[in-house]
DNA sequence: GTCTATACTTCGATAGAC
DNA sequence: GTCTATCGAAGTATAGAC
């Protein structure tokens, strides 16, 4: 019943920190089956093979995230502002759900063939959201003109990226960046949704295009 | 003497394709002396192991980053036109040499752990002029003040899962965002040059935060 | 430098008892 | 549902002749 606490929830749980870990080639299953607890055989009992194990910890991860920031978004009556919530949103998840991000940057690596039809709809809803927020943020005259899928890009490319890098700039800031402290997930998440306002706020007065030489 | 036509640039030219398809751990050493027409103990000859091949790889496409970008970074004498003519050389080696884009991301994902001293002086050096350019654009008005890690975050990250994700967007853009072409890279280029201008360019005038509600 | 043949290991998967 | 034992394939690496 419960998919916590039973070795199928165990399974899920360890298999989404190893794929997360070392991707799916990386993965061995036996150590799957040494972190979960349980019998490498309940692998192939419950899921028939890696992959789909594979298959299961995305369904798992990518599933719950509509309900789960839609219902943030939805809040704000401003468009800019209900753009500026979901990224917030996702950002937090990401934090809450360190997984998540992983498995969605590998997806992209991977070209994307492991993604089920659910899995497409969530990005296709995600998509629609964009696009309506900002239509309607420009016919009331609240944003500039902007190429929907360009701002996506721009915004979920840093949010995954810092999600996923944390080890990287951990090993690397000490010696490519001294005297800088490690970088602050919550302080980044206020400068991206900066940046994402400076995006779409139309230029009101002359932003002075500054002719240089 | 000539890395090229030799077996030993045979070996890391199809050594680069096949890291890049399937990552250090999915890539087969078979397929990649099979795809550079040598002899599978040609790897161990001249490499070693398949991490000393991938370490090669890294080296190659890595090394010669700094020189390429920063002749035409230096060309610019206005900080934020400098910063701009740097992001869009990196966009256009990114498109040119597609491995790049590859390697770096599949590096932060493995926690960088492959990183020679000499990958890590590159990274050094871009940090740091980053860094430089944005207290002289400062310091002469030209720029509000601004994480020089954030800003470089905000536009690398974008750069890199662009140069990714192609076989990513080419798969699902036609189920999630029908009616939409193909996104054009360097429309994404000039819309990315945009943004940093926008997150650099001080507020001159009032940028009207515009009280909602 | 190049090739053949092969050693050695790891890994995904299953059979079958309980 | 769980466990033991094991198979067979695939994978990295090397020995040794040319």
């Amino acid at each position: 019943m419960n998919p916590h606490e039973s070795t199928k929830g165990n399974l899920l749980k360890a298999a989404t920190e190893v794929f997360v870990e070392k991707g799916f080639s990386g993965a061995r299953v036996d150590e799957i089956a040494r972190r979960a607890g349980a019998n490498k055989a309940m692998i192939y009992y419950h899921f028939r093979s890696k992959k789909g194990l594979y298959r299961a910890v995305l369904l798992q991860h990518v599933g719950g995230l509509q309900e789960e920031i839609g219902r943030v978004a939805q809040a704000e009556a401003d468009p800019v502002r209900r753009l500026a919530a979901f990224y917030g949103a996702l950002g937090r998840v990401f934090r809450a759900r360190p997984a998540l991000p992983y498995m969605m940057v590998r997806e992209i690596l991977s070209g994307g063939v492991h993604m089920d039809v659910e899995v497409a709809r969530a990005l296709k809803g995600v998509i629609a959201f964009v696009r309506a927020t900002v239509e309607q943020g420009v016919a009331g005259g609240r944003m500039r003109p902007a190429n929907p899928l360009f701002v996506h890009f721009t915004m979920m490319a840093p949010l995954m990226l810092f999600g996923v890098s944390r080890p990287f700039r951990e090993r690397l800031m000490p010696v490519a960046a001294p005297e800088e402290g490690p970088l602050q997930p919550e302080a980044f998440a206020a400068h991206l949704e900066d940046v994402l306002v400076r995006i779409l706020t139309p230029d009101t007065v002359d932003r002075t295009k500054q002719e240089l030489t």
